[in-house]
RNA sequence: GGAGAGAUGGCUGAGUGGUCGAAAGCGGCGGUCUUGAAAACCGCUGUCCUUUCACGAGGACCGGGGGUUCGAAUCCCUCUCUCUCCGCCA
């Protein structure tokens, strides 16, 4: 969500965003929304303040029934305004949060993922002098991967991780925090079961409300239900990430700008419908509708250059990390059309994945701005004792299931046996360095 | 799961239909006094929105939403959260 005062003053610019972005906003038609809507607050106010006076003046009034009758008009009048200014307040608070952010100067315009550009790589893609095995093959072959019985019991992308491969995941998560701590950033286990401000809060639903049809969001039944099926209990909903749910932790909070910048990381099990992604990544455990995930998140100040900088800090501990797992990577700088309505700048890691043959995301690391602070109301006081909206920004840490999989993939040996990384031996029972074939 | 109590400004807490944006105290800011400080005394001390070049004017907000009423912090409905007791339980 932007500013309205923004959104007035720079329609060329927003214009040309939403172009580029390749979204359908009809800004011409949010802002004479917007002239009604103020229209008819000074239309209603007006009436108010004539209201307030008669109240005021009904202590003294001499006959009070006349002044009554007055304040009885005044209210028909407001009453007939009123169903009008809350349809054009819906469907103007409608477009407002489908208006984007206006990508960075550097981002590269492109319609599609085929438009991002790949500003680094590192590491070498592995050569193998035997026949490369893909992780749904070597997880069977070690018994460290059940997906038939995944599909059994959990359904279409469902898994059972067993064994080492247990150990194995639970290493890359201990890592992976112990990674953030060690980079100063506070850690977490938030909530994945949350309340809708938080999932809108984040840019998690394209309009107002979830809409199951588009929305990636699994919402949860409650069991309260009326005997009709409905309920009036607040809606709860999984979260895809630790993101929301780390935002969230700061909504409505006035912070000060001596604390920050904000740096906290969490741990959680993230639920994805994958509703928009049917028929893709269909076997194994590339995409999968649950799975453990470390989350690292930004609060900063609102300078440009700072969160540049705090998204490059959080870029370059992913880089870390995957070097330090052994992973060959690159970075895509994400294009204009392939980055979503709030964010301003995203890059995304991906590392080779040997087994399928083609490089897979291992993390996306975005800056907003302001774009989900407004949503969440997060702000911060500065040195002048101005207050503003902060700047948020995220990236991942390590997600499970494709680190296992890039972990796999390029740690497979000619015996089907799997080395593991030095840095997670630590964190395996009893140190151990390879997982074997029983 | 059952029974009850509650949510008011930075904090404590008064207010149960009308000049209440809201008493009082604490805290904070400014001043007087003082060599300085403390104490005492005096004054100020919320957010958001509309409008105005500006001074200013106006509106909304007493956990969230809805309703009753000429008028709601106050009455009604509902949601959320907190607390107490009982029950059940990882």
């Amino acid at each position: 969500m932007l500013d309205i005062k923004f959104i007035r003053e720079n329609k060329k610019a927003l214009k040309k965003a939403i172009e580029d972005k390749g979204l359908k906003l009809d800004l011409e038609n949010l802002l004479d929304l917007d002239e009604k809507r103020v229209e008819m607050i000074q239309e209603i106010e007006e009436l108010q303040a004539k209201r307030n006076k008669i109240n005021d003046e009904i202590a003294t009034a001499t006959d009070k029934q006349k002044v009554i009758a007055e304040g009885k008009k005044i209210k028909d009048k407001i009453g007939k305004l009123e169903p009008e200014y809350k349809e054009i307040k819906r469907q103007f608070d409608e477009l407002m949060v489908q208006v984007p952010t206006i990508p960075a100067p550097d981002v590269p315009k492109g319609k599609s993922e085929d438009d991002n550009v790949e500003i680094d790589r590192w590491g070498e893609i592995p050569e193998f002098d035997f026949e490369v095995k893909n992780h749904i093959e070597i997880g069977r072959d070690l018994d460290i991967l059940d997906l038939e019985k995944g599909a059994k019991v959990g359904g279409y992308r469902g898994y059972y991780l067993k064994n080492e491969g247990v150990s194995l995941v639970m290493a890359t998560m201990m890592y992976a925090v112990n990674k953030m701590i060690e980079k100063g950033f506070g850690p977490m286990i938030p909530p994945t079961l949350v309340k809708e401000f938080a999932l809108f809060g984040s840019g998690y639903f394209k309009g107002v409300e979830y809409d199951g049809e588009v929305d990636e969001i699994y919402q949860v039944a409650t069991s309260e239900k009326d005997a009709d099926g409905s309920t009036d209990k607040e809606k709860k909903f999984l979260v895809g990430t630790a993101e929301p749910s780390l935002l969230a932790y700061y909504a409505d909070e006035v912070l000060k700008e001596e604390d920050l910048p904000i740096r906290t990381c969490g741990y959680s099990q993230c639920y994805r419908s994958e509703i928009g992604s049917y028929g893709k990544d269909t076997k194994g455990m590339y995409r999968v509708h649950e799975f453990m995930k470390v989350e690292q998140i930004v609060v900063s100040k609102a300078d440009i250059d700072e969160s540049d900088k705090l998204q490059q800090e959080m870029v370059n501990i992913s880089r870390e990390m995957h070097e330090e797992l052994g992973l060959p990577y690159r970075i895509l700088q994400i294009c204009t059309g392939d980055m979503g309505t709030g964010k301003y700048k995203m890059f995304d890691l991906e590392a080779w994945m040997p087994g399928l043959d083609r490089w897979g995301e291992t993390g996306s690391a975005s800056n907003f701005l302001d774009w989900q602070a407004r949503r969440l109301n997060v702000k911060y006081v500065d040195k002048d004792g101005n207050k503003k909206f902060a700047y948020l920004l995220n990236n991942t840490a390590l997600p499970s299931p494709r680190i296992f999989v890039a972990i796999l993939e390029n740690y497979q040996q000619a015996d089907g046996s799997v080395k593991i990384p030095e840095v997670l031996q630590k964190w395996m029972p009893g140190g151990f360095k390879e997982i074997k074939k029983k």
